[in-house]
DNA sequence: CGACGACTTGACATCGATCAAGCGAGGTGG
DNA sequence: CCACCTCGCTTGATCGATGTCAAGTCGTCG
């Protein structure tokens, strides 16, 4: 069973995912880091990670890159959402990622016979919204230092494994685009790690790490989980 | 007619408002901030302003208070925002704020009765949304001193004024509450206050300040405006 | 091997937070 | 009416946080 697949039958289980498979219309792999250029009209295409990363992302005002919200294995990337209307969302799927794409109105057409379904993607999406709620707080009001560990402890939902909570977790972003996320810079995300490996927080093996003390992250940081 | 209907009328012109009206369960008026700490279930009632202005608030890990939005004339302090559902939402009411209270069951009816007042006030709260989207890429990514433009952009909006561009605007929160909202410090407020009149781009007077050329700041921005 | 990209580290400049003092408007009580 | 207090704002001094520039390391890939 594919990632997607497997991320819903975590939120839902009991659920039958064979008609989603009848939604595909394309499987795509990328080798290099590959951006979709927002397009002009909404999208009738839905794109899941099936293995891999990706992040959407806007250009501002004096050419600096914000980073929204980044997609691990089981998410869809371009879940309509209304309130960022504003602003054409830009997509970066990462080097060796898988995405499968969905039509949109064969999806409708699929909620339309199944609602459990379909308010088992809407809560997956709902929750996924308050997760980015809750970072956003915490990157507007808070330190450097506390931006980071709130998005590490968010990439540990993204990942969503149940089990081991001191498993290894490859960082899915280059600092550069950790620093587009939180506000910072690419040399100082680097120290900020540097300083959290320092203070016995997390360990790092190449470009990965994991958390010393998940739960105890997760009590000092407030963080509340969703879905 | 109150600010609140003015606002509605200007948003949807030509629609008839005398049955809002029989939705308004009470009136207030704080003389004084009057915080209204978030219940513990989802209100029956929302709080529309009449005059004045409201904004809302998290406390932080830390004891740090983030605010998120602030309301105006006109404005529905707690319209329910799905995606912000994962903290407790408090508001506070500044002094002189005259505000109605609303039964939200009776608007459900009357919204049924009346879809075209249904689609306005969504269409209004939709704006809000994108708004407060825009603002919070601006406060992640950007200095304070962009931060403190957008804010004041923002806060022209919810004046919400047609005509004279260079009308006084009373500043709506004190400098705390300023910091509060754009991640900065009560004392950097000041600062950056100063410098912008210093850099010719506001004037001001006491509490109010104008803008010396929206529009030029609103393209340097690149500022959107909703609703 | 050489080119490249990601990361690290140091030196330095700038931004922004903190602490502390003073000012002025508005409210309160004698 | 005035003395006094409180609150919000301003300003200076100082310190820590963060950005910038630059050089160097390391692993990957052609």
């Amino acid at each position: 069973m594919s990632a997607c697949l497997g991320r819903l039958a975590r939120i839902a289980p009991g659920l039958s995912f064979s008609s989603l498979v009848d939604c595909i219309v394309e499987q795509t792999f990328f080798e290099r880091d590959q951006p979709l250029w927002a397009e002009p009209h909404p999208s009738d295409r839905l794109y899941v990670i099936d293995e891999g990363f990706a992040f959407d992302f806007t250009i501002l005002t004096g050419g600096k890159r914000h980073i929204f919200d980044f997609y691990g294995p089981g998410a869809i990337c371009n879940w309509s959402r209304p309130e960022r209307g504003d602003v054409p969302e830009n997509i970066i799927f990462k080097s060796r990622t898988a995405v499968l794409v969905i039509e949109r109105a064969r999806l409708d057409a699929l909620f339309a016979r199944d609602p459990a379904l379909s308010s088992a993607v809407q809560r997956h999406e709902l929750a996924r919204a308050m997760r980015v709620s809750q970072r956003v707080r915490a990157l507007i009001s808070l330190a450097a230092k506390d931006r980071l560990r709130m998005l590490l402890l968010d990439i540990a939902e993204e990942y969503g494994w149940t089990g081991n909570p001191r498993r290894w977790l490859s960082m899915p972003l280059t600092q550069e685009e950790t620093g587009d996320l939180i506000g910072s810079t690419s040399v100082h995300v680097s120290r900020t790690f540097s300083s959290l490996e320092r203070g016995k927080e997390i360990e790092r093996r190449g470009n990965a790490f994991r958390f010393v003390d998940i739960d105890d992250m997760r009590q000092r940081m407030s963080y509340r989980r969703f879905g």
